[in-house]
DNA sequence: AATTCGAGCAACCGCTCGACT
DNA sequence: AAGTCGAGCGGTTGCTCGAAT
């Protein structure tokens, strides 16, 4: 049986979001909570599909998100995790609650791929390893995770069961990964990295800066849009409403006293998206993801324990680039 | 200055999964 | 147990823009 698209709509609007539709949606979201994507085009006039407004809050608009430069600590990481987990952008997403599976995904496409092929490349040299070569830059080419993959599925009853003994251990490793992404800060982006745009932060930061003073405009202009302003600012009292966030006082201040990811941040440390359910908390993640999420805590715990030293040893990023590349 | 090329990213598409009836 | 529906995920596409020619 062929299912029908998702949008039967006729006309559904396609490309890329409008600050407008941005502000639509932000606003319905401060009222509703995210979820129920498919009353959003409904009740919102949207002529997008539910799938377009959950992708366009979940990438783009949601708060606590991070955007720009990878830095070394979140690279390494996402190696690491990619080759424990394959491409599953979504559950490596939720290790890096600040970036989107999206744009894990992108980066690691235009990103990492690259570099760790040519650093493998070059080590392959370096080794007068070259018979492998050919094979090595098919498999990276090819999916690389089918190994892994179906090995995780076959191992599937083991993974269970050593969670299921592992979990307060699986737990320390995530506080464990999560604290080697804490210095990020500290650490400056690559300066290999292309980055070629150099928009990433700046364009979201301009772009969110159009979506506040549209949002300025728009509130202080419309008074006959309930509720909008008082409802940013208050605890939600609805039994509907997953709740708020001051979405107006984040996006409209942002010139001076702070960045917008700054202010980002905060909302996610301090509003209820952390409950999110596209960026679960972390400590929730550690006792309700998948059988395959919770099989993998156990290596990934092992490889951040091992992983120790390994940060500020170049000589195991070569360690690094084989485990990514092997699979 | 105009054109071509390629990298990066936002968004779409199709599939799978889980909840519900 | 089977069917339906909504949500989520991963792969892919297509647009934009800077670099190269």
């Amino acid at each position: 049986m062929v299912r029908p698209p998702c949008c039967e709509k006729i006309q559904v609007k396609k490309g890329p979001w409008t600050p407008e539709e941005d502000i639509i949606l932000v606003s319905y979201i401060q009222q509703h909570g995210p979820g129920n994507w498919r009353s959003v085009p409904a009740n919102t006039g949207l002529l997008r599909c539910s799938k377009s407004c959950r992708l366009r809050w979940t990438n783009y608009l949601r708060p606590g998100i991070k955007r720009g430069n990878f830095t070394q600590p979140e690279e390494k990481m996402i190696i690491h995790l990619q080759a424990l987990l394959g491409n599953r952008w979504a559950a490596i997403a939720s290790y890096l609650p600040q970036r989107t599976d999206n744009d894990i995904k992108n980066y690691w496409n235009t990103h990492l791929k690259k570099k760790l092929l040519t650093m493998k490349l070059q080590n392959g040299i370096i080794n007068g390893d070259k018979t492998n070569m050919a094979t090595e830059i098919s498999s990276c080419n090819n999916n690389n995770n089918g190994c892994n993959h179906n090995k995780r599925i076959d191992n599937k009853g083991q993974w269970e069961k050593k969670l299921q003994t592992d979990i307060n251990m699986a737990k320390q490793a995530l506080f464990q990964a999560l604290s080697f992404d804490q210095p990020s800060s500290l650490i400056p982006p690559d300066p290999d990295s292309p980055n070629r745009h150099h928009h990433s932060t700046t364009t979201y930061a301009s772009s969110t800066d159009n979506i506040s003073k549209l949002l300025q405009n728009w509130t202080s202009s419309s008074t006959s849009r309930p509720n909008t302003s008082s409802v940013s600012k208050t605890r939600s009292s609805s039994p509907g409403e997953r709740g708020v966030f001051d979405h107006h006082s984040l996006f409209s201040s942002n010139s001076e006293s702070g960045s917008v990811d700054e202010k980002l941040n905060l909302m996610s440390e301090t509003s209820i998206f952390k409950g999110d359910q596209s960026k679960p908390n972390i400590d929730m993640e550690a006792t309700t993801t998948t059988t395959d999420d919770q099989g993998s805590l156990s290596l990934i715990e092992k490889w951040l324990f091992d992983d120790q030293g390994l940060a500020q040893c170049d000589d195991n990023q070569e360690d690094l680039i084989n485990v990514s590349l092997e699979g």
